[in-house]
DNA sequence: ATGAAAGCGCTAACAG
DNA sequence: CTGTTAGCGCTTTCAT
């Protein structure tokens, strides 16, 4: 590769003269300026980011850290937050961790060693803040934790409103005449799953409806807990009427097991999920959901970050908090008028 | 941040020792290494790879750049290059390029200046290289072309069976007794839309129809695209009884186009879809599709990477096919015995 | 406005 | 087995 010098020599300047152009810091007489680009063009020279950040101590260089690159809500997170960096010069690296604490610390390793001057993470993992977290010195790296929340950890955190959408969806199904309503959390040592639940709760309280614990079942996450606890819930009798799920791909679980059981949805059973998804309309039947403003998360925690980044916050962390939309489909469509009246 | 000479102080040895134990490089005697692990311990020493990078010349970073990271298909395919990858002591940096040849420049400029080891491309831009391209040094930074294909250009590469699999889907769709069928291409200057209505040509070819020009349909990929070019395939007469469409976002756009016209599917329209999402297994009615690989078009261009890097492969380019798998579902359900007689 | 010297944090090459 | 020296490609600082 081309180096600097090389430049330098071929334009028969000094190497200062070359960075200067690049950098258009301090001002170059306009033929050696024209010198120096002829040099850069004709030699093909790709300037060094590397030998730049070494010597500078930044690296315009974000990380993020994503439990699941392959559950849709996440790439929409991405591309908020990418937009905004981009547009102020900053890059975005993005590692996947699979919701595997080992992972993201490697992730996390990894990012600092590349010294990325800053860093998401995203969602999922537990409760306890793993280790590396404790240790790390925010003032040096700052974090902006996108819905996902440590007490005891002081860092900048951007949610979606998990009790609120959940309390929404919930009430929702009340109003269609159900009472007898499950839920399929998701893993409990996670933050959001916790406030998710707590929105279900708060919508029971509200209705004078006693929490039944059968109805309350913990999943993962993932497609398969959501076919399996829907499985356990049918087996209950009597039945729940109405179904909440935490998250998109256990709904698509609970789909699932609920075509292969014959139970018709919304007759059946009703559902509402958390998250709303492109393929939620065109599903049968269509889904009703809480629709997240993933991109919207991304933007607001890189523009939170890129603050932070220039000073411009004082010590306190920040927290911001993003309204959600319930979108009403068939899956919450009519319950007999006489059932509700009961 | 703490360097390796802080370290080194603080053990009582020179930083090559430091060095020495940190990269299980040459032996270090048990004494002095117990020291230093201490001193890295206690001061929370965090290694550099800007420096060790600028002097090394190898940073074990990949650069990917992808057209659209909210098509769940390359997330996929990230994963399957990322898994590789990491068993090999190698990170992944992605970059999102909206299918924009200039934000895929940008990335492009971005990674080589951070000096990657090697890069992968992802399909979509257009048909002809893009200078960048034309300029690009493989021997200095080794590219794996994945579902991109550019004449002129020698690059490894790794496709799927594009041509293969839209065969074996409109087959099907003759099969079931059509004869008018329509497809909704990509966009034509790609290689990979090229490739699919290829295919369908030669299943016409085969069943020994004739190409009808106002059947065949060029969209974008998008969603959008999908519904107008549905739109309008719909406005014929006579309309075509089936319809091959070239990718899976312009399949929901599809059938929605349907939807709206209360077109009913698959009785009126037969529909088979480039692409096998979750979704199209519970949509109304559930979607034929041709599988690809995703997780396996990743994996595969990884270790073609690294045989590359480490110069285990001959100078010529290698090129390896996937194949794909045609998914029947209801979309692609009977067709009057009756007619297919006719 | 331009350049020379020094150094960012690490490791290759060589000495001891 | 351990340390010294030099230098990767840039930019900061300070002369000129």
């Amino acid at each position: 590769m081309i180096t600097m010098k090389e430049v330098a020599a071929h334009a028969g300047v000094s190497t200062m003269t070359v960075s200067n152009v690049m950098n258009h810091a301090s001002s170059v007489a306009p033929d050696l300026r024209k010198r120096v680009l002829r040099a850069i063009r004709v030699l093909k020279y790709q300037p060094s980011a590397i030998a730049r950040s070494l010597r500078t101590k930044r690296t315009h260089t974000i990380g993020m850290i994503m439990p699941d690159i392959t559950n849709p809500f996440f790439p929409a997170v991405v591309r908020g937050a990418e937009d905004v960096l981009n547009q102020h010069g900053y890059t975005l690296i993005v590692g996947n961790s699979d919701s595997d604490t080992q992972k993201e610390e490697r992730y996390y390793r990894t990012f600092i060693a590349r010294r990325v001057d800053g860093l998401f993470i995203i969602a999922s993992a537990t409760t306890r803040p793993p280790d590396y977290l404790l240790h790390h010195d925010t003032s040096t790296v700052p974090v902006v934790f996108i819905d996902r929340f440590y007490r005891g950890v002081r860092a900048d955190a951007v949610f979606s409103d998990n009790v609120g959408g959940s309390l929404r969806a919930v009430n929702h199904l009340f109003d269609c005449g159900h009472r007898r309503i499950g839920i399929i959390t998701g893993p409990l040592e996670l933050e959001n799953a916790k406030m998710r639940l707590k929105g279900y709760k708060r919508s029971l309280a509200l209705h004078h409806v006693k929490i039944d614990n059968q109805l309350i079942r913990e999943g993962e996450y993932h497609v398969r807990s959501g076919y399996e606890q829907t499985k356990a819930l049918l087996s209950l009798k009597p039945r729940p009427t109405a179904l909440f799920v935490s998250n998109a791909p256990m709904t698509y679980g609970s789909l699932r097991a609920m075509r292969e059981s014959r139970v018709k949805c919304p007759e059946e059973l009703a559902l509402v999920s958390f998250d709303d998804m492109e393929w939620f309309e065109v599903s049968h039947p269509s889904i009703s959901g809480v629709a997240q403003d993933a991109y919207g998360l991304g933007t607001t925690a890189a523009q939170l970050l890129l603050k932070r980044l220039q000073g411009l916050l004082s010590r306190a962390p920040q927290h911001k908090t993003l309204r959600t939309k319930l979108v009403l489909r068939e899956s919450t469509k009519w319950r007999l008028i006489g059932e509700r009246a009961a």
